[in-house]
DNA sequence: ATGACATACTCACTGAGTGAGTATATCCAT
DNA sequence: ATGGATATACTCACTCAGTGAGTATGTCAT
């Protein structure tokens, strides 16, 4: 039972397995693949850390594996979505991402992509989100900045960093908005 | 003896206590201190990981901790570097760091704060290196973009904002540039 | 004298990530 | 036909990252 696991921290990619799988039923072998080739600028995943992250989630009862027995290879294993995988991730797909750089470059985009999968506007939506959160952040950086004893030197140094690296994902951000809009201008599937 | 350990990983915050270390013997609980005034907005290391990457430490040869027991209280253990310790230090001083955004935010300050406790202007010529690696880097990625099948929108997004990302360390480390230029000439300690 | 706070460290845990290994099928070139 | 590359599909054993709670003691103010 475990009530709430301790860290299925923000940016696991876990989400992602079970974002997959709630497209279609898998096995870890095509989900390396699907991520690889769908996601591979965004996350590197071995496969092994694949199977150990379906044992996992499987162990948490959020996906539950089918064994296909077959004639002479070994066993293969088919994994499916359960009713409560299924609310995880809905969950997961409609909550915000931390606005830090790591966060948004790895979870925001794969939310974007399953979120996007499902329904353009929907996606367009989540980037207008993450854009409020990104500049309150940045606001919040930037005073902290001002109120910080200018004696670290280094301290200030990796907040200016910081900062930066959050105002090019705001301009980011914004990049997207144009281009999500665009495309679902150039074919609006309602 | 294990020759090569296979993951000292370049983030790793084994260097920073390598670097701490390599100024003066402490203990476990100093490390923790100094590092959070210090470089705070750099890592965030709870006390218990501070000590299971000594223990490490101990364990490679790097430090050697010894036991000074006290009266009523626990014994407690100073650590010093050895000489395979401080080696391994000065190769990771001035090593280079991989110019993705995390890296730099991570290893490189930390790099430089050691280097420039040491001499403001290997701290600078640092920088200038930093620079020149992360412009290589920059042109490489914008190679890649430009050759990118346009089909895996998610994949260009991610590629377009690691891109704005290193493009803002670059701004960052000019600026960095100009600050230690002008420290140097403030304080001229030669 | 008691409760907050600082010093100093330990333990048990989950999770991230790697690398090598296992087993079998298929297909292509020699 | 045979042997070697490549694809499918998964396992195991490992190190390292990171958290949270717990232990033990001293100091200092109220």
């Amino acid at each position: 039972m475990s009530s709430n696991s301790p860290s299925i921290g923000s940016v696991s990619p876990e989400f992602t397995l079970l974002g997959f799988l709630s497209q279609d039923p898998a096995h870890g072998y095509e989900l390396h693949q699907k991520l690889t080739a769908d996601l591979g600028q965004v996350w590197h995943l071995s496969q092994s850390q694949i199977y150990s992250i379906l044992n996992r989630l499987e162990g948490k009862g959020l996906i539950q594996g089918s064994l296909q027995k077959q004639e002479k290879l070994p066993a293969k294993r088919l994994f499916t979505l359960t009713a409560a995988g299924q609310e995880r991730f809905e969950e997961w797909l409609s909550s915000s991402s931390r606005p830090s750089a790591r966060v948004i470059r790895i979870e925001f985009i794969t939310r974007l992509y399953f979120a996007y999968a499902r329904d353009p506007d929907f996606a367009l939506q989540l980037v207008e989100g993450q854009i409020a959160d990104t500049q309150a952040r940045l606001q919040q950086l930037e005073k902290l900045e001002s109120s910080q004893p200018g004696e670290q030197i280094f301290n200030q140094l990796g907040l200016d960093l910081r900062i930066r690296q959050l105002d090019s994902i705001l301009g980011w951000l914004i990049s997207c908005q144009d281009i999500l809009a665009t495309l679902s201008k150039g074919s609006p599937s309602a």
